[in-house]
DNA sequence: ACCTGAACACCGTTCAAGT
DNA sequence: ACCTGAACACCGTTCAAGT
């Protein structure tokens, strides 16, 4: 293809689908905050109000947008345990979510589940269930993974080492500022140092992603596991919150 | 206090302290969707350039009302074991949040933690740590809380019953949605009803939210004391992405 | 019947002109 | 030196006027 692409865009018609991948395109090339209905409109060559053939609006084409993430998350495999099963299957939607950095925050923002999300959240529980948990159980379970069962969790705080080249480097400023850290937060200190043997850091950068969501997600789906050899029930309301 | 309120407001000075509790009043009240610089300035009886006397930009706004909240937070309870002390500390964050509808949405929208949040994060984390747990394991287990530390989780969907009178009874109608989901959506629909003994509903509504944030947060407690218990390591990295 | 320019009712923030 | 009105550069969406 060496026709101008502007032109060739032009003149393929609108359609949900193309004004959907656009917006996919959009975001993650230049970020969810620069996604615009005028902006969007503008890349596809077409006047604002176009978009509004196809989608009635922005919430609308949100929705769509994380559709089309979720129908990147791969199918289950077959022929193993539940837990295997489930694992790989967050982990593939952890890779779909990979590829668009802003897929989490505006899925956390969707507050009504479009079908194609039903369909997968349906396919998830299933493997829960067909793996021989109660429905109950796997009602506490789907809680407690809550938006790991799309591939993310909410990390506390954006950890991307930000290249602004107003604090650049001065050794000196720098040390000051990490004295006064340690001082005033020695343990955030202490726990931003065990974790930094990969990366220069001061708080929180540097560690293994992946690890972190794999341990957690481990840890949860052992849990799980061990509850439902127990037959738990939700009956067994038995913790307290006090005793050891 | 008889004097009009507007008015005494108008008198008192401007600070940075009131310009904060004014702005929680405001998104507690009316919604953080409708806090606007405008909206508050005129909530003061002030012009909006005003503001910006005692906070930067927007961003510093919603930093200051986290802080107010995250002030809210009760300190550790003394004397008990490292497992019931954070558990404590965390329901009361989780109290905290209660009151303030917008206030988890706002945490996760920050990016760099603020000095009174790093102070809460140290005094957590070192609840750990002088628990006995090493500065390793407390690494991974504060990231395997995630914004659990704060009292919240990222729930998949906005599950509060909309009062939207367009779609009232009709029980035809609902009944014919619930037949779709039902065949469409089986197991949605299942784990649906296994929560659904006490509030009319379709997906995800009627279940105990307290109930759900402590069942994850007790087997993640559990998890993370049977792996201090087995002095566990990161470099015991055994774990295989397969093997039951 | 379809499409779209202009307009409406907002934003956060800058900046120069006032006191 | 301090304060602030007007302006700038945006939003999402409505609506009436054009073809």
């Amino acid at each position: 293809m060496v026709t101008d692409q502007t032109e060739t865009l032009r003149r393929v018609p609108l359609s949900r689908d193309r004004v959907l991948r656009a917006a996919v395109a959009l975001a993650d090339g230049t970020g969810i905050e620069s996604l615009s209905m005028r902006n969007l409109a503008q890349e596809l060559g077409v006047v604002p109000m176009a978009l509004y053939k196809h989608v009635a609006n922005k919430e609308e084409l949100l929705d769509g947008m994380v559709d089309v993430v979720v129908g990147e998350i791969g199918p289950p495999v077959l022929g193993t345990d539940w837990k295997s099963a489930v694992r790989q299957r967050i982990l593939s939607a952890r890779q779909a979510l990979l590829g668009h950095p802003w897929a989490s925050r505006v899925i956390e923002s969707r507050t009504t589940p479009t079908p194609v999300m039903l369909a997968y959240l349906d396919s998830l529980i299933g493997m829960f269930r067909t793996g021989g948990l109660s429905a109950d159980l796997t009602h506490h379970v789907m809680h407690a993974m809550g938006s790991r069962v799309l591939g993310f969790t909410q990390e506390m705080f954006d950890d991307s080492p930000s290249d602004d080249p107003s604090q650049s480097v001065d050794p000196d400023a720098q040390a000051a500022m990490f004295r006064e850290m340690a001082t005033k937060y020695p343990y955030v200190t202490e726990m931003a140092m065990a974790a930094a043997h990969e990366d220069e850091s001061i708080v929180g950068q540097g560690c293994d992603d992946q690890f972190e969501f794999e341990f957690a997600l481990d840890l949860l789906l052992d849990g799980f596991e061990r509850l439902q050899q127990q037959g738990w029930t939700s009956a067994d309301r038995s913790r307290g919150d006090g005793g050891a």
